[in-house]
DNA sequence: AGACTTTTTGTCACTCAGCGACAAATATAC
DNA sequence: GTATATTTGTCGCTGAGTGACAAAAAGTCT
């Protein structure tokens, strides 16, 4: 068995076979990391498709294959933190709520990733200042919203269009974000930041608390 | 007295005077109806910058002094609704809640801007498929998060960083965006959807409820 | 070992976005 | 009218991103 890791029926079994997803992600995550690198190094517009593409040693071209524009090279070091959670939402216990199954996701990926983190601490950051990069960020997350609209609505037998569940959605995720970008600012190299797990708790008690006894 | 729209005190009143911002205003409105007119005639990636100064009879290097790119001239016309709201937060009568408040500033809005209207609501449909537009309508809503944290936190006593205000700005603001996008799907040539401010107190009562008893 | 087939990568040429520099036009005060 | 400051246009450039096609890679089959 010549190890086939997309196990497709019709397998003519006939020339080159696909990249394994598991390769493209592979190379994804390499070409991220060069991003990322040069991005701190010498800043977002300073560095161009072909500093990147030098660093790995591809083409150009290639990397455009990966990669529709040079700040989307960063994408999957965003998505971190994220797609752990939207994976696990699909094991979300019935006993559990769901702040609480979030919460551990999350510290569970904290400590999984340990050598991204500092990648996506320092992308998360540049995201003030880099317009590019805060686009990548914001459309992260709003991928995310789809997710998790459809996770509340199978779990309360509502429809994934309705209203409160795309608003509950939104809210949920829009406090993740708030939480991560705290996480990003607190975090220093003394470390007396916040665990990850701390800060989605608080977002997300703060977004169970309503619009609050302040703002009614 | 020569209409000075920037009375600055220290007016050498020597050479051009600058333009006014109302002037710049006006031509900005300008290039986003153009833009949004071309962009719904021949889509997004078929629209060159050039299309778009040449149908106002200006040149392209002016248009890029105008705006930073070519998604970006439609940005006016997707902040109409929110920039509204920010503005009325200024005047938020303290026997007034925010949901209140901002379900009235959003009726207003509705009727008032009704010919930059119907090309809102395109332009939030296009935000769907097309990846450029929605980054600027994502951002749109980001920059608005910090006008709602600064009046939430004069209004509650906090700082305008404190996680609670961050997380409460960020909801609101992102409740109002999922009403604004339900209102753009509803709102058909036969007019049967409802009305903004419905959408807005519904969406805005989601929020209040918190998570929800499903969700914990 | 071939020959064969399919996927991936690289090379080339091209369009368009967007910016810096400088000239030309415009609008005011004197 | 002249002088001055602002705006606009022209030119030329770099870089993003794509389509087309050739070269290389990685397999299968005999």
């Amino acid at each position: 068995m010549p190890r086939t890791e997309t196990p497709s029926p019709e397998t003519t079994g006939r020339g080159r076979p696909p990249m394994s997803d598991r390769r493209k992600h592979i190379v994804r995550a390499q070409i991220a990391h060069a991003a990322v690198k040069l991005f701190t190094a010498k800043g977002v517009s300073a560095t161009t498709g072909d500093d990147i593409a030098h660093e790995l040693g591809i083409s150009t071209r290639t990397l455009w294959r990966y990669f529709p524009s040079k700040e989307s090279c960063v994408r999957p070091l965003l998505t971190g933190g994220l797609d752990v959670m939207t994976q696990r939402l699909r094991t979300w216990p019935s006993d559990l709520s769901l702040p609480e199954h979030l919460e551990r996701s999350g510290a569970l990926d904290e400590d999984a990733e340990a050598p991204s983190m500092a990648s996506m601490v320092d992308l998360i950051r540049m995201t003030r200042t880099e317009p590019g990069l805060r686009a990548v960020w914001l459309d992260v997350h709003h991928s995310a919203e789809e997710v998790f609209a459809e996770a509340i609505a199978d779990r309360a037998g509502l429809a994934p269009d309705a209203l409160s569940v795309r608003v509950r959605a939104a809210t949920i995720n829009v406090a993740l974000r708030v939480a991560a970008e705290r996480f990003a600012d607190r975090t220093g190299d003394d470390d007396q930041g916040e665990g990850m797990a701390d800060l989605i708790r608080a977002a997300l008690d703060v977004v169970d608390d309503g619009l609050g006894p302040i703002t009614r």
